[in-house]
DNA sequence: CGTGAAAGTTTACGCAA
DNA sequence: TTGCGTAAACTTTCACG
């Protein structure tokens, strides 16, 4: 899955993730080489999936998205039945931002975004609702202090 | 710091969080607008910072960052020296994608990319050296089941 | 406030080296 | 692979309905 990148193709990465409304000739600039080599470098990144969208960032404060939760939830349950019932739940939910199955002790982790605690609860009862969970644990993000879509190249 | 937004600007958000690459005429023919409106719109969110920036969404996998840790950490410092100091030390380093300061038993959470488990090790030794911290939980992402910078709108 | 058109940029690609 | 040149497409502004 990882791809052969070179010095040239970081860079352009590296533009690409600062600000992807530059035109070809100022990330050319930057990145000291020209128009068409770098046009050639990011058609092929996008074709082989290394860069995989290009989205606007919102700023969740200004859209009224002002508590977030880091959820940690240990289950009793291990059939392949149960796990598909709840991973459907965790992707049609559009308030979880991130979910990711663990190793040990902890079986998943999620991270919700919602508009105060109240919505956070009424998420937490929908999804208990839907499929059984042994135990969750909430934990309340006071201050983002970093928070970043930019990969380390 | 919340912002009145009506359905039309909403809608453009959408859009703009779905694929940024997306010509103005396409988004006005989408949201069933047309291009001046909807491009006074995108200016002003813009301004207003609601849009924070467009960015490349790059495949970790692609890249070999093959391994993903949610950090818990518990410290017995609180005094604003040590808390600089600790921030400092997050900002700075690229591999922390998230850092927040929790409410309650667990003082801060840290999302890590990183290429393998040895590279967090390095990581880790990195971090305890700058800084004193009384307590770490390490969380291994075995399988990322969603991740999205999609705000719900 | 929306429509349409005009002016200036930028992209996307062919072709030569 | 790169650099140049260009047609087509897109952005941005503005005058008018």
């Amino acid at each position: 899955m990882a791809v052969a990148l070179d010095d040239l193709d970081r860079k352009i990465l590296s533009e690409l993730q600062k600000d992807a409304e530059q035109s070809l000739d100022e990330i050319a600039r930057r990145v000291g080489s020209s128009k068409t080599p770098v046009w050639n470098r990011i058609r092929k990144m996008k074709d082989m999936g290394v860069i995989a969208r290009t989205t606007a960032i919102l700023d969740p404060e200004a859209l009224g998205l002002e508590a977030c939760f880091f959820v940690l939830i240990r289950t009793s349950e291990h059939e392949a039945d149960w796990q598909r019932k709840f991973l459907k739940a965790l992707k049609e939910r559009p308030e979880v931002m991130e979910a990711h199955r663990l190793a040990g002790d902890i079986d998943y982790i999620l991270k919700v975004r919602v508009k105060n605690a109240r919505a956070y609860d009424q998420f937490y009862q929908a999804l208990i609702s839907e499929v059984r969970i042994y135990n969750v644990t909430a934990l309340l993000s006071m201050e983002e202090i970093k928070s970043t879509t930019t990969l380390p190249l």
